[in-house]
DNA sequence: CGTCCACTTGACAATCGTCAATAGCAGTGG
DNA sequence: CCACTGCTATTGACGATTGTCAAGTGGACG
C-alpha cells in the first residue's frame, strides 16, 4: 500500500486528486494488457514527441510501442548497461543520476512526463534511470524508433528539437554547478521544478519534490546538510513554506531574483 | 602582426608547422572570395557532419553555405541576439561562455574543429561564441540548413547524433563542476582536451590551451587563483610540464586516475 | 513497539575564494 | 629606443562558504 500512500500524495500536491484515484493505482502495479500502446487516455498530449506526427506516423510509432509500468524505486536502467529500449515517460517522476567509482554522485536530472529517455540513442546507457514514484512510459525497441526516424523526419525533427532543448537546460545547469551559491542553487531548482511542472500541469505554488534532499544535493553539488540548511533558511525568512512532499512558493519573485539567467 | 604570431605558435604547439603558412594567414583576415564553400582543402573531412551526405547532397550543403574567417578575439556572435547562421568550424578555437547578471561567467565549453554551432537550432543565441584564435567556419543561414535537414533526413541525423553527443558531453561535465575537486577538475579538462585534439591531430602530450587561466576557471567552476595554484602544483609534481600557449603532459595515468569518468 | 530512513541541527574543519602584491611579456607611443 | 600601459600568470596571507562528523527527532512500516 505504499504504493497507493505516495501516488495519493502525490497528485494531492499536485492538486490532481483524481475522483477515482483507484484506476490509474491499479494500472500502474499490473503488466500491461498487451502490447501496443493506451495512447487513447495519454494524459501528456501535446508534451511529447507524439504530437509532431500524422495520423499514419502516430499508427506507426503506436505499433513498435508499448506501455510498461514501475513502481516507486524501481530501477528502470542502469548506467553502463545494454540499452536495448527509449521511452517516452507518460506519468511519475525519475531520478537520473551518473555514478563515480568512489561513490559519489551526479544527479544530471529528473525525468518528468513528457521527458524522453534515450536521446543519445547510443547502446549503452550513460546514466541510471531510478522510479522516484509510481512510473508508466510508453518503450519502443531503439532500433525500431531509429528506423522510424529514418523512415519519418517529422519524427527525427521532434527527437532533435528535445535534444536541443535538454542540450540547453544541461548548458544552464553548468551555470548553476559552476557559478552559484548554496542559497540560488536552491532557489533556481525550485523555479526550475515549478516551471517544469507548469508546462504539465498548469502554474501553481505548490511544487512537489518527489525527490529526497540528498537527492537535490547530488543534483546541485551540494550535501544533504546544506541543503537542508539552505530551505529552512527559506522558510524561515517566509519564502517558502516546506510540506510534506515538497514546498509552497510564497515569494517566487524573490525566488526568481535569487535564480536569475 | 598579432594574428601571424598568435597562428604560428598555435600550430607549433599542435605539431603541424604549414610549409607555407602565409597561406593560412592572408585567407584568415580577407573575406572570402565569394559564396560558396572550399570543401576540397577542408581540413576536417570525415569529422564534420559533411561526411554523413551523398555527393548530391554535399552539393546542395555546399551551395547554401560560405567560408567566413575571424580574427582571434572576435566574438562570432552574443548570447541573446538573432541567429541567422548556423556554422561548422573548420579550424581555430573558440569559448562558449553564458554570463550572469552580476558578471560572474560560466564557460560552457570550447569548440574546435568539426564542433558545430546552432544545434539547438533555436532563433536566438543561447551563449556568447568568441574566437580565442584566428577561426574558419562554414557558414549556413540557419533557415536554409534547416530546410534542406527536413528534406535530407541523412544531414538530420548527422545533426542529431551531434547534439545526442554534446548533451553526453554536457552531462559529463555535470559530474565535473558538481562533484569534483580542483585538483580532478584540472586533471579532467587537460585529459578532455587531449582526446580532443587526438581525435583532430592524432594522439600527442602536446595539449596547446589557446584560452586563459580565467577561462578555464570559468570552465571548471573555479578561480584563477586556483586554477594556477593547480597547475603549478602538477608541474612541480611532474605530472605535466607547462610551455608557452599549453602543457605537455608526462604521468597521462596519474591524470586518468584523477580524472576517471 | 522497534527499526529504518529522511531530515534537521550544531560544532568544527578544510577546501577554495578573496584580496593584494609582483613578475613577465607584448604592444604602444613619445 | 625605452618608458608606459595593460593583460596574464603566479604566489602569499587570510577568510568564509560549504563539507564533515555527530547527535537527535519524527514519521512510516512491519
Amino acid at each position: 500500500m505504499e504504493t497507493l500512500a505516495e501516488k495519493v500524495l502525490f497528485d494531492t500536491v499536485f492538486g490532481r486528486i483524481e475522483s477515482t484515484p483507484r484506476n490509474l493505482v491499479c494500472s500502474s502495479n499490473k503488466p500491461s494488457p498487451g502490447p501496443g500502446l493506451e495512447c487513447a487516455d495519454c494524459e501528456i498530449k501535446g508534451l511529447s514527441i507524439c504530437e509532431s506526427l500524422d495520423a499514419d506516423e502516430f499508427e506507426l510509432l503506436e505499433r513498435i510501442g508499448r506501455t510498461v509500468s514501475f513502481a516507486a524505486k524501481a530501477t528502470l536502467f542502469e548506467q553502463g548497461r545494454e540499452a536495448p529500449f527509449v521511452s517516452n515517460i507518460t506519468s511519475g517522476a525519475l531520478r537520473l543520476s551518473k555514478l563515480l567509482p568512489d561513490g559519489r554522485r551526479q544527479v544530471v536530472g529528473f525525468a518528468l512526463p513528457g521527458d524522453f529517455l534515450g536521446l543519445a540513442m547510443e547502446p549503452t546507457h550513460m546514466f541510471t534511470a531510478d522510479a522516484l514514484t509510481p512510473v508508466k512510459v510508453c518503450q519502443f525497441s531503439r532500433q525500431g524508433f531509429s528506423d522510424l526516424m529514418d523512415q519519418k523526419p517529422k519524427l527525427m525533427r521532434a527527437v532533435l528539437n528535445m535534444a536541443a532543448h535538454e542540450l540547453s537546460l544541461a548548458q544552464d545547469q553548468m551555470v548553476v554547478l559552476g557559478r552559484r551559491t548554496a542559497e540560488e542553487k536552491i532557489a533556481s531548482f525550485l523555479i526550475g521544478m515549478r516551471n517544469r511542472y507548469a508546462r504539465i500541469h498548469g502554474p501553481s505554488v505548490h511544487v512537489p519534490l518527489p525527490m529526497t534532499r540528498l537527492d537535490i544535493g547530488d543534483y546541485l553539488g551540494l550535501t544533504v546538510e546544506t541543503v537542508s540548511r539552505m530551505m529552512t533558511r527559506m522558510a524561515r525568512e517566509k519564502i517558502i513554506v516546506i510540506v510534506p512532499d515538497g514546498v509552497r512558493l510564497l515569494e517566487v519573485a524573490r525566488l526568481e531574483q535569487l535564480a536569475e539567467m
